[in-house]
DNA sequence: TATTGTTATACTCTATAACTATA
DNA sequence: TATAGTTATAGAGTATAACAATA
């Protein structure tokens, strides 16, 4: 039976110090989520980095590359070539910037606000799942944590 | 003065629905601890995977290969050359397993002890650092609800 | 001089499939 | 037939340095 050696590796192993650790189980964390997303989100070409992005753009029309990349925590570097996917899909729009000629102002394009919705309505569907196990007050808790975490960020 | 232009994009720009999004904070937060691990870390050639694996082992000792592997998500695969890595640094040892020759038996090596201990000390330091804006009841709160959200792994 | 976007590059982490040797 | 470890390989995310055009 294969459950037995699991049932007692389960019982008997130990994470040893990483118990204790936060940033271990925030590792592990938000690897299950990650995983969860593209097990959700398979076949309709969005990734979470991707959806960072047309969150940041539909949120701030105009939007130059390099400052969503910043809000987002990617290097400039980065953006050009996610930049560039996204507006092979046709899901962005980028325009020399008006004000600025070496900016890219970044719009969205009519099929990329249809992706957002229809994968927005599939990744709240995946976050109920993920945090089936935790009441309103706790999913807020999180956030308001995470948060403070995020904004130590160097 | 290049404080103007920044102050106005914080002030003005948005996420969007990422605003909300469990899944988005903790993308972020798990990856400013994950670049803070390292910075605190940089020359000790210890890694975030690397030390769960020494913890595993230290808490563990002569744990399988595979087993070591299950506890922490790393798939069999990747494990080889984590292993091979962690040998090479005389951080553990690797012994055909008494009782199952197809099995490797994984213990502490004295080098990796220290380092081990070393670390530990550095990553206590960088926890106190990361979280020192949650109270000690918000840090527990914390770990609790991603444990929580760690068993929805499949 | 500083900044925007670009190219080139490299490293780490993760995922899959096929192989071997033992069980 | 299943499991432990291995090899090969590929994709994705992230990091740095150097460059052109523009500010």
């Amino acid at each position: 039976m294969a459950s037995q050696p699991l049932d007692t590796e389960t019982e008997s192993l130990e994470l040893g110090v990483l118990t204790e650790l936060a940033g271990y189980h925030l590792r592990r964390a938000s690897g299950a989520f990650a995983a969860d997303f593209s097990r959700v989100l398979a076949g309709t070409g969005m990734r979470q980095v991707l959806f960072g992005i047309l969150s940041v753009v539909d949120a701030n029309p105009g939007i130059n590359q390099g400052a969503a990349g910043r809000m987002l925590g990617i290097q400039r570097a980065n953006m050009v070539a996610l930049i560039n996917e996204l507006v092979d899909k046709d899901w962005i729009e980028r325009k020399v910037a008006a004000d600025d000629r070496r900016a890219f102002a970044l719009t969205m394009a009519p099929a990329g606000s249809a992706k957002l919705a229809e994968c927005l309505a599939r990744i709240r569907a995946h976050e109920e799942e993920m945090l089936s196990d935790l009441s309103a007050a706790d999913r807020t808790r999180l956030i308001t944590l995470l948060g403070k975490i995020e904004a130590k960020e160097k």
